[in-house]
RNA sequence: GUCCCCAUCGUCUAGAGGCCUAGGACGCUGCCCUUUCACGGCAACAACGCGGGUUCGAAUCCCGCUGGGGACGCCA
């Protein structure tokens, strides 16, 4: 039998970490058994759902290099199918019109809080003939729930599940306006699409209950289950807006590469022996659901970060520059071609510094600007800073053009310290101080062959012919 | 309130009864490399929540407690 599997978002809004990550643990898991990977729309809350949504999921797992197989399923449209397997369950005897108020039913929780005990609606109308119901009264339909009894469930991550049926009520799976409920959608979309393993938040484990019922009533195979723990902010509680919930776009935004946040995600809650850094390749390979942790993680932007370098520094500098021109130019530059230039040649300096490309950004900005100094850039070119920047400033000069590389011009410089009994430090941090406004930065060395002669001692006498008292 | 799930360094985790003096990674600290900062290298710090069992032997199995999370919608 062949695997397969869907994630299945409602689109209410961007698409969540947590949900990214459950897709690609679907995704990983369908491409590893060779099955398919289905996407399911689930947009039957109409007041909801939006189309931006539904466009915004697409974009952001197209982003983090997920692909799906067949044209995706939109629940909604599906609604006439649901419909048709109410009915039947209605015609089996396995389903009833229930013609309770809310008020009704609100009153019910109350007293159940009250007393202890679980809340749950008390069947009342199950087997109630409708004669008897409120003239004029539109019913909601309810399933006709076991009420001896367990109910288990064989998780494929979170094992033997257990519940006593007398913890389920009677759902709704056809509201009064006639519209089906999700715990009913998604059981005949499942099945209808052929679905062999269902992978999912756990926040779903007590919705598989009252699923697994409809599908014996039905007479449906059961697809198997695996229930991921969710995941929590950095201090340990619900993940929201304010530590990481983000829409997936924000981490984009934020300059994290698509295959760092995929590896990061997929070490969250699944591993492989020792292994941290891990290719898609590799991650298809190895990954299965026997090695999926049952305990929820924190997200942490500092790990993330980290192999957010990481993947930085592997990649191609033409790759990279292409990913960093769009963030150069949130900057409003306009980057030329010799702009371009320069930031390819800077690249291998630079990407050795940066952990996201906000930050490379930032760190590149020098190349194609002249830099505004920053407090410690200034504090280096005091007195005897500026002297040093003169003195440097001749010298180099002085230099020849055709000479002026990278290495010639550290042996120059290791030269004139060794002349001048200065330390190498001393005698180029003012350098580095004018040609990038800053005191931290790639090798000084390496900005002057890249910037060229030319270019260097122009912003070298600029800054000297404006600080002459 | 009721039910369900979870519990190893600060964080992510390895660990399927003896291989555990509990391993790796991130972070933190120190050192080396060094023109700054990174990168890289080396080293240090740091955990089996508590209490009972079972067993010759438990981080690993069982029970309880505590703590965390989730679900209890005519939302999905």
């Amino acid at each position: 039998m062949s695997v397969i599997v869907r994630f299945a978002p409602s689109p209410t809004g961007y698409l969540h970490i947590g949900s990214a990550r459950t897709a690609l643990f679907n995704w990983l898991y369908a491409r590893h058994h060779q099955g398919k990977m289905l996407l399911r729309i689930e947009d039957t809350d109409r007041a909801r759902s939006t189309r931006e949504a539904v466009d915004a999921i697409y974009k952001g797992l197209e982003w983090l290099g997920i692909d799906w197989d067949e044209t995706p399923v939109h629940q909604f449209e599906r609604m006439q199918r649901h419909v048709e397997v109410a009915q039947e369950l209605l015609a089996i005897g396995m389903a009833y019109p229930c013609y309770c108020t809310p008020e009704e039913l609100d009153e019910m929780r109350k007293e159940a809080r009250a007393k202890g005990q679980p809340i749950r609606y008390d069947s009342r109308w199950r087997d109630r003939s409708p004669d008897e119901a409120p003239p004029g009264a539109q019913p909601v339909i309810r399933f006709k729930a076991p009420q001896k009894g367990n109910t288990v469930i064989h998780d494929l991550v979170q094992g033997e599940v257990h519940v006593s049926n007398y913890q389920l009520d009677d759902m709704i799976i056809l509201r009064a306006d006639g519209t089906p409920t999700y715990n009913l959608s998604v059981v005949v979309d499942d099945h209808d699409m052929g679905i062999t393993h269902i992978i999912r938040g756990d926040d779903h484990l007590t919705n598989t209950f009252r699923q697994f019922q409809v599908y014996q009533a039905m007479g449906w195979k059961i697809p198997h289950f695996a229930h991921i723990p969710l995941i929590h902010g950095q201090d340990g509680a619900k993940l929201s807006k304010r530590h990481g919930a983000l829409g997936i776009e924000a981490y984009r935004d934020m300059g994290y590469l698509p295959e760092a946040l995929r590896n990061y995600l997929l070490r969250l809650g699944w591993s492989h022996g020792n292994h941290e850094i891990i290719s898609t390749k590799e991650a298809i390979e190895w990954f299965d659901l026997d090695h999926v942790g049952k305990s929820p993680a924190r997200f942490d932007f500092i790990k993330l970060a980290n192999l957010n370098g990481h993947y930085i520094r592997e990649m191609k500098n033409d790759d990279l520059l292409n990913l960093l021109i769009p963030f150069m130019e949130k900057k409003r530059l306009t980057l030329n071609p010799e702009a371009l230039d320069l930031l390819k040649r800077g690249m291998n300096g630079l990407k050795q510094r940066a952990k996201t490309l906000v930050e490379l950004a930032d760190n590149a900005l020098f190349y194609v600007t002249i830099p505004n100094l920053d407090e410690g850039a200034q504090k280096i070119l005091d007195i005897e800073g500026l002297e040093l920047l003169k003195l440097m400033e001749g010298y180099l000069s002085s230099f020849p053009e055709t000479r002026w590389t990278e290495k010639n011009l550290e042996d120059y410089a290791r030269k004139i310290a060794e002349e001048k009994n200065l330390k190498l430090g001393k005698l180029v941090q003012p350098l580095r101080a004018v040609l990038t406004g800053k005191t931290v930065s790639p090798s000084v060395f390496e900005i002057l062959h890249i910037l060229g002669k030319d270019k260097s001692l122009k912003r070298l006498q600029k800054y000297i012919s404006s600080n002459i008292n």
